[in-house]
Order: C-alpha cells, then structure tokens, then sequence
DNA sequence: TGCGGCCGCCTTGCATACAAGCGCCCGGAC
DNA sequence: GTCCGGGCGCTTGTATGCAAGGCGGCCGCA
C-alpha cells in the first residue's frame, strides 16, 4: 500500500503531501495528535523525514506544534475560521476581478466549459464529481489573474478552510445553489466585468461561509470548534 | 556571540528566526547558497536543526530548495517580484480598509501617534529609524483590521518583499514622500472612509513598487532580479 | 479521603553515522 | 580542439542512538 511511488521525491517530500491530504480529506480531524512515531511506522520510514515533514506543514498552518508537546491537526477558534474565510472572501474577489481583466480568449472558453461541466453534474446529484470540477473552476480563476503569488496565497487559504467546508458542501440543494452563484462569476468575468466578478465572487464565498455557519449550529457542542483558544 | 539566548525555545526555532533576519535584513542577498554544513559549523549546532529551519523557511517562501541540490536565498523574477508587489498592494489596502471600518478609538489615537513620530523622524533624516517606525505605522494597521489570519499573510508578504525594498528606501527624497502618501491612508483611516483608506494605501504601495522599478532599472545588469525562472 | 509533590515513562529534540544522488573534472575518442 | 562518458568528491537525504523535557500516575501526608 505504501510503497515509494516516485523515486524521484524525496521521503519528506512525499509524506507532506500525503498527510496535507488526509487532513484536507477529513482522514485526520482538527484536533487529531500526529505522533512521529506512529507516522513513521504507518509509512514505514524513520522519525527524519516525518519530523520535516511536520515541520513544513507546520509552517503552511495546516498544523499546531508546541515545543516538546507534539503537534496536532490545526483546531482553529471560531473567531479563526470566521476570519480566514473573510480573508478568502476578499483573496477570490481579488482573483475575479483579475480574471476578468486579464484571462485570455482561450482561458475564458476553458472557464466555461468547466462551468458546463459543473451544469451536467449538478442534475447527476454526485457531490464528490461536482466538487472536484468546483475545485477546477476556482482553480482556473485562480490561474487567470495571472499573478502566481495571489493564486498560491488563495489556494493555501482554501486549503487551510477546506476540512471546515466538507461536510455541509455534501447537502443536495446546495450544489444547485453552488452552480447559480458560479453562473454570476463566470459571466461576469467572461463578459470583462471586474467589479461584476469580484461582487459575484465575494458573494459566492460569503454564502459558504454562512452555511459552514449553520452546520456548525446544528452539531453537538462537543464537536465544534474551540470557541476559546 | 552566538550563545544559546532563549533556552526555552528550541535550537531549530532560534535558527528559523535569525536566518530569516539575515535574509529580511540582507546580510543574507537573494541567490546566496545555503549550506548546511557550514550554517550548522557557524551557529555551533548539528545539521538537524538547521534543516528543519531550512524546511521552514522554504514552506515560507523565503528560500527556494531543490531535491539534493540544497537551499538558496530565494530570487524570484522580475515578473514574480512585480506580483508580489502587486498582491501586497491589494492586501494592504484591504487592511486599510478594514482598519477604517473597524479600528478602537485607542488604536486610531495610536496610529495617529505613530504617524506624529514618523513626522518628526522625516526632518531628521535618519533612514533606519524612519523604516523601523514606518513599520510599526503599518503594523498597527495590520492589527486594526481585527483579522489576524489576512494580518500574517499581508506581514508575510511584506517580509518575502523586504529584500526588495531596502535600498531605493533609503533615498533622502522619499522619505517625505512617504509620509505625505501615508498621511493620506492615516487621516482616511482616522475618518472611518473605508474606500479612501484602501485606495490611498494601493497608491501608497504602488508609488513603492515604482521606485523599486526605478532602482533595479539603474543597477548593473549583473546585480538585477533574474528575468528568465 | 483529598491534595500535593515526586518519580518514571513516553515523547520530542538533537547529534551522529551511513547511504545515495548530482556535478565536476579528467581522459579518451572523433 | 571539442564533445561525450565515467569516476570521484562533496552535498544532501535518511536512519538510528542518546538526552532532556513534559505529563500522568502513585504514594505519602494532612
């Protein structure tokens, strides 16, 4: 199962992605201990490459480390979540905006042509094929501000949020809702419309902000975020 | 010299830290290699912990590493410094904006305070300490905008950019410059105009983008940011 | 019985030893 | 003379061993 899939990475290298992804996924829930030890075992390599590892994902915030007790998958206070997805907000609008001035013939067809796509599966119903092409749409706006730095800082941002977006993302109606809000974006930023873009963009996070919100609501209090630090 | 200062803190934090400021301060110039080796021989520790910093360092976005290759001082292009430039204008005016929109009455009193000292500091005419108070200046906006996650990307942004803005800052002209164009984000912000604030802070980053262009043009060629990755 | 301090285990932090990849240099051939 | 290829040295990548710090449990005392 885990055999060394590309000689050409270094272990480290490779154990970064693999555990960014499992907490990404859910596999590993904020809050979770990360025990070296346990990791190198599971992946069958020494307590070097995990520790570095660590150290980086540490750096990108994914996860918490305190000196001489462990790290733990980021567990962020309400006020925290609240704040990066105001941030997020206001990063995505900034790559509307962008995109609308800058993307090129062929990167606006492509742009809209995902959102087809995203059209098709909304009436299959299938969350996890509709959030992958959701992924790639944002992904292509990212990419057509043309300016790589903002496009990095926005997916970390995303990537940051995306255990607290999982779960809610999954109820039907949204992904209908979903796909009109991305309606608005696409035409606004096909049509050159950057303050068009940017309001549509901004109001598309907001509105998965908000339903993050009313699932949490909704959960035990044993399961929510830390209110406090 | 390099005593152990903090000995709470751990070894490969401490080396974070002060390899950060060589780099953010420039003893440290874009491109220079780092060695394992001979950081570890220079700071009196082993190899390990001066990975793990490295490691940090690169998630950071202050160094560039290439598999068994090593670390150097990162040296991005032209085009990328140009959208880190760009970015940060847009993060800065979001922190001014929100600084306009949320800031205490303390902290716009602080702010003012600040901004009073920088006035002094211009028809003294010391460089350093005018950046070192033209820091606080916008540090304190940071922390007005009460979002501490768009705070750290917007100071990490300023921070992979301080290379870059070191030496046109120095220039005896701009020194009133920039406290004219500050003035204007200042009074904006004391107002609570959230648009005014934003827009004077954009023009406030930009007219610094500019000036750096300015400088790098009137370098030798040798000495410039890369043009090509 | 409840509380406080001490001891020991378990985890992380650091050092060192070993392996492996990359670049450079030199030699040979065209 | 130039270009290609192989060996050597230096660097980074990984494993392992050892030390130190934190936390929980246990025991003693009030």
């Amino acid at each position: 199962m885990s055999l060394p899939d590309d000689p050409r990475r270094t272990l480290a290298e490779d154990l970064r992605l693999r555990i960014a992804d499992e907490i990404v996924q859910g596999t590993l829930v904020p809050g979770a201990a990360l025990d070296e030890t346990e990791l190198a075992h599971r992946f069958e390599v020494s307590r070097t490459p995990v520790r570095e590892a660590i150290r980086q994902l540490a750096a990108s915030g994914l996860i918490d480390t305190k000196p001489h007790r462990g790290a733990v998958v980021a567990r962020p206070t309400e006020a925290e979540i609240a704040g990066m997805f105001e941030a997020m907000a206001d990063l995505e609008a900034l790559c509307a905006a962008r995109a609308a001035e800058r993307m090129t013939g062929s990167e606006r067809r492509a742009l809209e042509a995902v959102q087809e796509e995203l059209r098709a599966l909304v009436h299959l119903g299938d969350p996890h094929q509709f959030l992958e092409a959701d992924e790639r749409l944002h992904d292509a706006i990212h990419a057509g501000a043309h300016n790589d730095y903002l496009a990095d800082l926005t997916r970390a941002t995303r990537a940051r949020l995306q255990p607290f977006r999982h779960a809610p993302a999954r109820e039907v109606g949204r992904l209908a809702a979903s796909h009109g809000e991305h309606e608005r974006v696409v035409v606004a930023i096909v049509r050159g419309d950057r303050d068009g873009a940017a309001a549509a963009m901004r109001d598309h996070v907001l509105i998965v902000r908000d339903d993050y919100g009313v699932y949490v609501a909704a959960l035990p209090a044993a399961e929510r975020p830390a209110p406090a630090p």
